[in-house]
DNA sequence: ACCTAGAATGAATGATCATTCATTCTCAAG
DNA sequence: CTTGAGAATGAATGATCATTCATTCTAGGT
């Protein structure tokens, strides 16, 4: 006899890339419930509704599947903050550092699910060398894609006495920064505040532009 | 009959504060080493050089442990920090502020032992309400000292326009994420950018100090 | 309507790990 | 020297987890 009420799901079959997608979106959704340490296979299948097979038969490994996912976030942040600041050639540089300061401190990034992630790979970076690759690979391409911005306003703005370079470190610290604390210590910062200091660390090197 | 040439290692017993530290500074070898995530009692008590059993016997549990080794690291961090803030009457605000910077980046902090296990627990954070009571604690006693150390060098200088608590987060987020940056991108920073980066955030705001 | 390539399932397997506790050992007090 | 309180040990236990694979099911092609 079948069990009673079970409305019986029906096996359904999608494209790879498809089912690798949702694969990916519950170990998100997983890492930031659970944490990284926690986040177990049967966890990450249930959460995407599907059965624990699946996921060795898309990914292999778990391990393949954290990395996998680990590209994806990095991906996800580091191509739009890059898309900002190249811009397009109409909007002025002014407009283009507000807009990227509210997006790496706009809803999207700062859901508390996106910065838990990310937050949980940097953890095991000084572990796994894997991590540490994928990461810095996309920081590097952020990081001079941030320094030619900033060498942009300094020659507009005629400032002297800052190297492009160093302040784009700078600032990207002070993004990196403030991500944790609105993960570690909400209750002392707002996504106000945050955007406030970030304006006012561009606006004390570059007064004529913010 | 005894095996062959092992120099049979003798039983010791400690006071019980020193297995506990002595285990709490396994942990934290361990975390460095393999990651939060990958590092069993095994591995912490061989590290230690001591059997599996006597985890169970100072800490109860493995969350227990870890919990403690973040309190223990956490600790140090911050005291350390809040020392150098209220610092000594005699010496004047400028030593002081170059003093904390030189602490925060310098070599007991910025060793790559310490912040893996920094970041370890900053990536479980979202999962665990107990880690970020312990961190958020600390936290809000060094904000609140920095706050001060800042309100005093703005009194000082007659600097306009700069709220001291907003600052305070600025600078701390900046100090994080360089940290992060030495991490994760050693190649692309040292510690000497670093250092200089931390000193012109503070030229920036108070130019008439550093 | 029928077939079949291959997508999806999930019970079973074996490995790893935290925790337990009966036993052994140490050393300070008498 | 003797002794016992309790520190330390590590083999054993049971729980959890990643991975496997024989089987079932689906849908596009004929």
């Amino acid at each position: 006899m079948r069990a009673a009420a079970t409305p019986q799901k029906r096996r359904k079959i999608l494209p790879k890339a498809q089912r690798r997608q949702q694969l990916i979106e519950a170990t998100i959704a997983c890492i930031a419930r659970y944490g990284l340490a926690s986040t177990t296979m049967h966890m990450v299948t249930r959460e995407a509704g599907l059965s624990v097979g699946i996921a060795n038969l898309h990914f292999k490994t778990k391990e393949n599947l954290l990395r996998e996912t680990l590209r994806y976030v990095a991906e996800e942040y580091h191509k739009g903050q890059i898309e900002i600041m190249r811009g397009s050639e109409a909007d002025n540089l002014s407009d283009r550092l507000t807009a990227l300061l509210n997006f790496q401190l706009g809803r999207g990034v700062t859901q508390r699910q996106k910065m838990s992630v990310w937050f949980a790979y940097y953890g095991e970076v000084g572990a796994r060398p894997v991590y540490q690759k994928i990461v810095s690979a996309w920081d590097r391409a952020a990081a001079r894609e941030l320094e030619f911005l900033f060498a942009s306003v300094i020659r507009e703005g005629g400032y002297t006495d800052i190297d492009p370079g160093e302040l784009a470190i700078g600032y990207t610290a002070l993004i990196d920064g403030l991500h944790l604390a609105l993960l570690v210590t909400p209750r002392e910062l707002t996504k106000q505040s945050a955007k406030k200091i970030g304006r006012d660390f561009l606006q004390r090197a570059f007064p004529n532009h913010i």
